[in-house]
DNA sequence: TCCACTCGCACATTTGAATAGT
DNA sequence: AACTATTCAAATGTGCGAGTGG
């Protein structure tokens, strides 16, 4: 049985953060990227204004009442086992642990460099996100997100048979935190089973109001999973949070498929591409029809490929997040598969950034390793940019896979005015060549510098429900989908907390919040 | 001309309502 | 009346390829 099978009333919902600050060194005034820079959205209070230009200002999206004060761990990732500041709750014991399911599949995808189609109207990510997660509470309520957030500071471009940079990166956006519909949950929930955040739906329209993930073609991003201990979504106070990244699970954004190795591992693996397999009947189809419009040349490279590369099964256990089931493999592609070990790394732990002149060397950074034995602590200098995973050969070095070891755990906090001590796997595993984090990267720092939610006030005290705060959902009759929500429908918050400092801004809109704020109350 | 992007298409899968049977 | 199984249509998720625009 699914989760929403048994969390009904909770349907998936999505949030919005507030953009960072931009640091002093990112890009700016220079060539187009401050054509796209959003300004106004550095403006506290003002950010997301801009992108919902054409409403009033009354029926803008939502903001959630105040939250929490606490905030995810920021982006960007320069490069795995970088320094994060921290959330601003402590963090969730060293025995939280969080594995990939179909890491398999990642590693399939990770070796030939995953692509990652969105679209404007959102497009959902392929392989799918699944973790299970061990070490909760059972008793108590956690909250499962996921983030995607930038790798680096770069664009890329498809030359031929491999990725190069091919300019600096497009000004971030808006983040955008997708809150798994289960949430929240207690934690024998979250760890009966695997969890699945294959409703995430990545789009490149910045004016996206669904609460898809917005994120710029050509770009590399790592999705995050962060476990925050609360009572609701609109909690006030966060009990601990940790946060998890894979590195198999980094990916470059496209509109279209640029590695023809990616499109037919895709199709032999994504069951809703199977009309596109050899044996499928749109294939049969459209190859008669190539033949007829396309040189014979076209049609051989193609032959050649599926000769070479297609004609053996790609791996045996489950792939989709398509809970417990297997994936029927038909075919063939002969992609190596690679056997790396693919250890989360936790990036949780955390201190403020530290000024940039305080930024050493990468050099003096000591060598780190994937596989590292639990609980292994790193003294890592602040805002290092070295990427965790070094660059390397093609495919991943044999490595014994050891589940157990591939969970990270960290020691007992330590009090963050010390040097910043951070969880890293003890081994690397490095990408392909062309997914690699240049070692000189620009940095982009965090600052965590105060931002206003919404409004000034917030009339209704301490109350932060939608009884309290919000108004009803509106949506014509006519919007009303078959599936029985209102399409293009919002549910409101007039009221707002008054800025105190820092705060995690989550915003919420579209049918999921609907759901959840028809579905059957709040907890 | 190149290339990133959008859109419509056909196909496969998923979902949920309607119906039949127990 | 309640529950389960089956059927079917609509919704949704895919990659493809033509067309567009910078």
């Amino acid at each position: 049985m699914y989760h929403s099978d048994i969390f009904q009333q909770y349907g998936p919902s999505y949030g919005v953060r507030p953009p960072r600050s931009l640091p002093p060194n990112y890009p700016t005034a220079t060539g187009h990227h401050e054509a796209y820079r959003y300004p106004e959205l550095d403006v506290p209070g003002q950010r997301y204004d801009s992108l919902f230009s054409t409403l009033d200002p009354s029926q803008r999206i939502l903001g959630a009442a105040p939250l929490t004060p606490l905030s995810l761990p920021p982006g960007p990732t320069l490069g795995f086992g970088q320094p994060h500041p921290p959330c601003e709750a402590p963090r969730l014991p060293g025995n939280v642990k969080m594995t990939l399911e179909n890491k398999e599949l990642w590693k399939q995808f990770h070796a030939i460099g995953t692509e990652m189609i969105i679209t404007k109207s959102g497009r959902r990510m392929f392989p799918q996100s699944k973790v299970s997660v061990t070490g909760l509470e059972p008793d108590g309520k956690y909250l499962l997100l996921a983030d995607i957030v930038p790798v680096d500071n770069s664009r890329y471009k498809w030359q031929e048979d491999h990725w190069e940079e091919s300019g600096r990166a497009e000004p971030r956006l808006p983040e955008r935190v997708y809150i798994h519909p289960d949430s929240p949950a207690p934690g024998s929930h979250w760890m009966k089973q695997p969890i699945s955040f294959h409703k995430i739906k990545l789009t490149n329209n910045t004016l996206d109001q669904m609460g898809h993930i917005i994120l710029h073609s050509m770009h590399r991003y790592q999705p995050r999973f962060h476990i925050v201990r609360a009572q609701d979504v609109f909690s006030r106070r966060w009990g601990g949070c940790s946060s998890f990244t894979f590195p198999e699970t980094l990916f470059l954004t496209v509109t279209a498929y640029q590695n023809e190795k990616i499109t037919q591992l895709k199709i032999q693996t994504n069951p809703f591409a199977k009309g596109f397999r050899e044996d499928g009947l749109k294939k049969k189809r459209d190859r008669i029809t190539r033949v007829k419009r396309k040189a014979p040349s076209a049609d051989h490279e193609q032959d050649s490929f599926q000769a070479a590369e297609c004609k053996r099964p790609l791996y045996g256990g489950p792939c989709d997040s398509t809970l417990g089931e297997e994936l029927d493999i038909g075919g063939s592609l002969a992609i190596p598969l690679p056997s790396p070990d693919c250890a989360f790394h936790l990036i949780t732990p955390p201190t403020p950034a530290p000024p940039a002149s305080e930024v050493p060397d990468p050099s003096s950074i000591p060598p780190m390793t994937a596989n590292q034995d639990q609980g292994t602590t790193l003294e890592v200098p602040q805002q290092n940019t070295e990427p965790f995973l070094e660059t390397g050969g093609q495919s991943y070095p044999e490595q014994p896979v050891d589940r157990a070891s591939s969970i990270f755990s960290c020691p007992p906090e330590s009090p963050v005015s010390q040097l910043q001590s951070v969880c890293v796997p003890r081994s690397l595993h490095p990408f392909p060549p062309s997914f690699a984090v240049p070692l000189d990267s620009p940095q982009l720092t965090d600052s965590q510098s105060d931002f206003r939610l919404y409004g000034p006030d917030h009339p209704c005290g301490a109350e932060f429900t939608p009884s309290a705060c919000a108004v009803a959902p509106t949506g014509r009759s006519e919007d009303v989908s078959a599936r029985g929500y209102h399409m293009n429908s919002e549910i409101r918050f007039p009221h707002f907390l008054a800025n105190t400092g820092p705060k995690l801004g989550l915003q919420f809109s579209g049918p999921q919040l609907q759901r959840l704020y028809t579905g059957g109350g709040w907890m």
